[in-house]
DNA sequence: TATATTAGTGTAATCGATTACATGAAATCT
DNA sequence: AGATTTCATGTAATCGATTACACTAATATA
């Protein structure tokens, strides 16, 4: 009893050539409707399976997608992960998945083992400290589709799939300027990504249209965790007039936020609003539930894993798809 | 200029043959310094890159390990994902994602997917929801190692690498004890799973030895969300005497039961202590944070890898590992 | 000097599947 | 009957790398 079968195996017992087996197997129509019946129902004996390293080699398709994130275990990305696996796999490619870990170097030998690997496709997140795109052009020689998800370079012959943070800075800041605040503080987080900057283009905008101005101080650039969100109001709070609000571009940085007002005795969000950003699961389980902005990186999963799927049905065509994901504003209680 | 370089590209070019370059690349000690270096400065010169997929079918080996969790997008197990992925990446090794969505059916047919692409070690978690083990001993038959992590199947010739769940039990609720407490309540898990039953059978041991009895009604046993903690302190709270305590198997019942215990007007942690398991992120963020057992998901997953890596070394032997990890309590508010 | 080593390359098979082309037999047409 | 299609299958190349074996020329040994 082997423990690998293939077509040659079977091909012996019912003494005819692999060439017959593999085209029975494949539904050929140039094969005899009786050998094909002997051939599929002893593959099926001898439990044959196809060895699809054999296909890849043969065809040049690995039917394999790499994807490369900054960290596999940070919800937002492993719920993208999700909605590309579940998007991909009943179309029978398989996910790789790398991290870059937010290092440039990482994420260029995440690139070339993928490629190494023959993959069909390459779906990437940035790294946030990513200089240097020669990487990204590697791949595009290489004739291998990219999709973009999240954070994107800009280049030619690739396709995107983002949220339209912008929208979402505006939404989140109009929400709380109808809700009654007028003194709007905004935390960044990493200049280095354009979402970001997008964010804040969006709370800008917001003000100016409802002529709000956004005194000396109102912006805090820092990394988006807790602790520079507490620091960040240490900072707000020294400041005349004072904020009573703040649209945090990251849920960690808002939770941070609402944990240092709480220490300084300020109440949200009879004090000071918050809205944060991402959807975090902890956000809807805090005794103040924090409104955020939801990214459905789920959807955004799927959207660049079909984006993919087109890409390769129209190889002739190299298309380049920038699908923008609507934001959807999660209200909750810190915010009103 | 060709988009996929070849070791006959190579050869070509230097007019030698392609078995020259190979070893020359593979630093086989026939070759001469002097071939050695025009192929190397020519495979450079031509950014030559191995093809993986065709080394794969030569030798077997397709450096690539198949892993199935329930869902990829829940902490403990994107987590242990990223465990495996670090420790697996520096040594050639890609992680190729499934999700089983606890459905007996696409564990099956992820198996067999996984199998196809010939990995050559599977790592798993168990779906709850499977009864019939044929899948995995079709693995085994094909001399694919199959690594256990945290959920397990008892069979021969499988390491498994698990949280010593019944050790963890005993410590949360001797911790409770320990603070006081001398009524504790359980809620546990999915009874298929035998996690659940051996964080029962922890906590029946830690009251057995503290001279503590468990009143009819005081384990609940449910599914691990919120609607089930809630559903099972509702239920508690008509119990005669009322509990103190609450260990429960799984963080989000956790969470259910202290919001439904605030709703009912009693407070956490004078009135009723509660330790959760697993500690979800948002366990630490709680205005009461809520005392958790830590699963070490990432140290789990390097685990697994590293059995898995000591097994395809010694392949002559096939060892059978069962590792255990220790869990760590973190206490915090919720229960002093 | 004749022979045995040895170093460095080449030849060709192999991994498992697909497929253009060749072949032979049966069926159809004139 | 002889020519022509058609159908089913076989032959062999191919994908890209590795490697046992064969071979040649140079060097070492007797």
């Amino acid at each position: 009893m082997k423990d690998k079968i293939t077509i040659y195996d079977i091909a012996k017992k019912l003494n005819i050539t692999a060439a017959t087996v593999s085209r029975a197997l494949n539904n050929n129509p140039k094969i005899s409707e009786s050998t094909r019946k002997k051939v599929l129902a002893m593959a099926d004996e001898m439990h044959y399976e196809q060895n699809k390293l054999a296909l890849a080699l043969k065809s040049g398709k690995s039917n394999t997608v790499g994807v490369v994130v900054p960290f596999i275990d940070r919800n937002f990305f492993s719920s993208i992960i999700r909605g590309i696996e579940e998007e991909l796999y009943p179309k029978g490619y398989h996910v790789i998945i790398c991290q870059s870990q937010e290092d440039e170097q990482k994420e260029l030998k995440n690139f070339n083992a993928l490629l190494n690997a023959q993959i069909d496709g390459l779906m990437v997140s940035v790294s946030k400290n990513t200089k240097n795109f020669d990487h990204f052009d590697h791949v595009l020689k290489k004739k291998v589709p990219v999709i973009f998800f999240d954070r994107k370079v800009d280049m030619k012959g690739v396709s995107t799939v983002t949220l339209d943070d912008y929208k979402a800075g505006y939404e989140a800041t109009k929400h709380l300027i109808v809700n009654g605040a007028k003194r709007i503080a905004h935390l960044s987080g990493d200049w280095a990504l354009d979402i970001y900057q997008r964010r804040m283009a969006g709370y800008k905008q917001a003000l100016v249209d409802h002529n709000i101005d956004c005194p000396e101080g109102y912006v805090v650039k820092g990394q988006s965790d807790i602790g520079a969100g507490k620091k960040a109001v240490k900072k707000l709070m020294k400041l005349d007039p004072l904020p009573d609000a703040i649209f945090s571009a990251s849920d960690f940085a808002a939770l941070g936020a609402i944990q240092q007002l709480k220490e300084m005795g300020m109440r949200v969000p009879e004090d000071v609003k918050v809205v944060g950003f991402s959807n975090e699961p902890f956000t809807k389980f805090m005794e103040v539930p924090i409104t955020t902005v939801d990214q459905s990186p789920m959807e955004m999963g799927m959207m660049a894993a079909k984006v993919f799927l087109e890409q390769v049905k129209n190889t002739s065509v190299p298309i380049e798809k920038n699908v923008v994901i609507a934001p959807k504003l999660k209200i909750r209680k810190s915010s009103l």
